[in-house]
RNA sequence: GUCCCCAUCGUCUAGAGGCCUAGGACAUCGCCCUUUCACGGCGACAACACGAGUUCGAAUCUCGUUGGGGACGCCA
């Protein structure tokens, strides 16, 4: 059998981080069967549906490399679709028109909960006969749910669940406005798309007892589940706004990298013994659903911090260059030159995209000199006129030869090095000198030494 | 309130009855490396929520307690 998964996002909001977990998985599931992996709009809130959510959604899952088969599917252009099978369900006593009012629904949750019982429609108009319609009123289509017996669940990862019948209630499929709600929806696509592993977050699986009741009536077989703990806020609540439910641009905005991100929320929730680095490439290779954890857990940015900056470590130059570049409006073609050979100093001393911007300034802005003492100054002078000769400009010669002369002068390397990391940038915290005087290249480095003496 | 789920270091987790005086990673703190800062190396600190039971033996199984979370919409 081929898995086919799916990631079905409400786009009324920004692809969280929460959600881009979610859609991981399922691609990884997807990838490591050699299944398919598909995208799904959910946008049948029309309300509350906006382009600029869906944009961000797509993009978001296109920065993480999160690629889907097919074309996405909008589930807006499938309503009617919905309708009619609902409306089968109604000619075949599988579901029924309810003409309650929302004060009425209202009423009956009051009712029930000031009887201790957990509040639900009380199906009133179940079998009640259609001479008794009231006038006026646009009726909704609920389904009859079962109301002795219970419903499992065989969750993949959350094991057996079963739930007695009598706590779901006949559950909306079609609005008064002629909409189909969510649960009918979702159930619909998901057989239509022939999606036969769901993996989705924990606060779904209440829904999948109901969602489990209307395929029994549509006579369709149900999906394999896998409900996975929600990701918490730092204190341990639902994720919110506070805490990083923000919209995954954010991360790019603070310059994390994408795998780094993959990487952090693969190890939320989903472990292969005691890997941590985990490429993409063996991702696939080891993921299946038996690794996946059953309690929630907490996003930890000085984790995601240690990530990213192994993978900025790791990183192409020219990428990061390019991501550079995209921050810093106008850049000559020397300090454009300089970034490219101070890179490898720079990279590894950045947990961040951001931190790698900072610490290219001493490539780019002008600066003060600090203090320099009158016994610097005499080495400084000296090593300028050291500096001077030297033809073979590069990292290794450089290390030697001033290795060197600090040697036949008597001075530690620090003794040189310290004054010259002030002349050169005006900071005590660089690169290394040599890394940095090559960035510079000869003229530049030896202007910015002769500068103090001038 | 009702139903459901969860529970190992501060955090993410390994652990599927003896291999556990509980392993790894991040964070924190030392030391080493070292031209500064990083990186790297070595080490330290630090957890089985509690209580019963089952068993020769329990972090692992059962029950209860406590704590946390989720769901109870004509939202998705």
């Amino acid at each position: 059998m081929s898995i086919v998964t799916r990631f079905a996002p409400s786009p009324t909001g920004f692809l969280h981080i929460g959600g881009a977990r979610t859609a991981l998985f399922n691609w990884l599931l997807a990838r490591h069967y050699g299944g398919k992996f598909l995208l799904r709009i959910e946008d049948t809130d029309r309300e509350r549906s906006t382009q600029e959510a869906i944009d961000a959604i797509i993009s978001g899952l296109q920065w993480l490399e999160i690629n889907w088969d097919d074309e996405p599917v909008f589930q807006s252009s499938r309503l009617q679709h919905h309708v009619r099978l609902a409306q089968k369900l109604v000619k075949e006593g599988k579901a029924y028109y309810c003409y309650c009012t929302p004060e009425e629904l209202e009423a009956m949750r009051n009712e029930a909960k000031s009887k201790g019982l957990s509040p639900k429609y009380n199906g009133m108009w179940r079998d009640r006969d259609s001479s008794q319609v009231p006038l006026g009123i646009d009726p909704v289509i609920r389904l009859k749910v079962p109301t002795t017996g219970s419903t499992t669940l065989h969750d993949i990862v959350q094991g057996d669940v079963t739930v007695s019948n009598n706590q779901l209630d006949d559950m909306i499929l079609v609005r008064s406005d002629g909409t189909p709600t969510f649960m009918l929806s979702v159930v619909v696509d998901d057989h239509d798309m022939s999606i036969t592993h769901v993996i989705r977050g924990d606060d779904h699986l209440t829904n999948t007892f109901r969602h489990i009741q209307i395929f029994n009536a549509l006579g369709w077989d149900i999906p394999q589940y896998g409900h996975i703990p929600l990701i918490h806020g730092s204190d341990g609540t639902k994720l919110s706004k506070r805490h990083g439910a923000l919209g995954i641009d954010f991360y790019r905005d603070r310059g994390y990298l994408p795998e780094a991100i993959c990487n952090c929320l693969l190890r939320l929730g989903w472990s292969h013994g005691d890997d941590e680095i985990i490429s993409k490439e063996q991702a696939i290779e080891w993921f299946t659903t038996d690794n996946l954890g059953k309690s929630a857990s907490r996003l930890d940015f000085a984790k995601l911090d240690n990530l990213n900056g192994y993978y900025m470590r790791i990183a192409d130059n020219n990428r990061l260059l390019n991501e550079l570049l995209k921050m810093i409006a106008d850049i000559s073609e020397e300090k454009k030159h300089r970034l490219v050979l101070g890179m490898n100093g720079l990279k590894q001393r950045a947990k961040t995209i951001l931190e790698l911007k900072d610490l290219a300034s001493i490539y780019i802005d002008d600066f003060t000199p600090t203090e320099i003492d009158a016994n610097s100054q005499k080495i400084l002078q000296e090593t300028f006129l050291r500096l001077e000769s030297i033809e073979d400009w590069t990292e290794n010669n450089l290390e030697k030869q001033i290795r060197n002369f600090s040697g036949e002068l008597g001075l530690s390397l620090g003794q040189i090095a310290q004054p010259l990391r002030s002349v050169l940038t005006g900071g005590k915290i660089t690169p290394s000198i040599f890394d940095m005087l090559v960035a510079f290249g000869k003229n530049e480095s030896l202007n910015r030494i002769r500068a103090v003496f001038v």
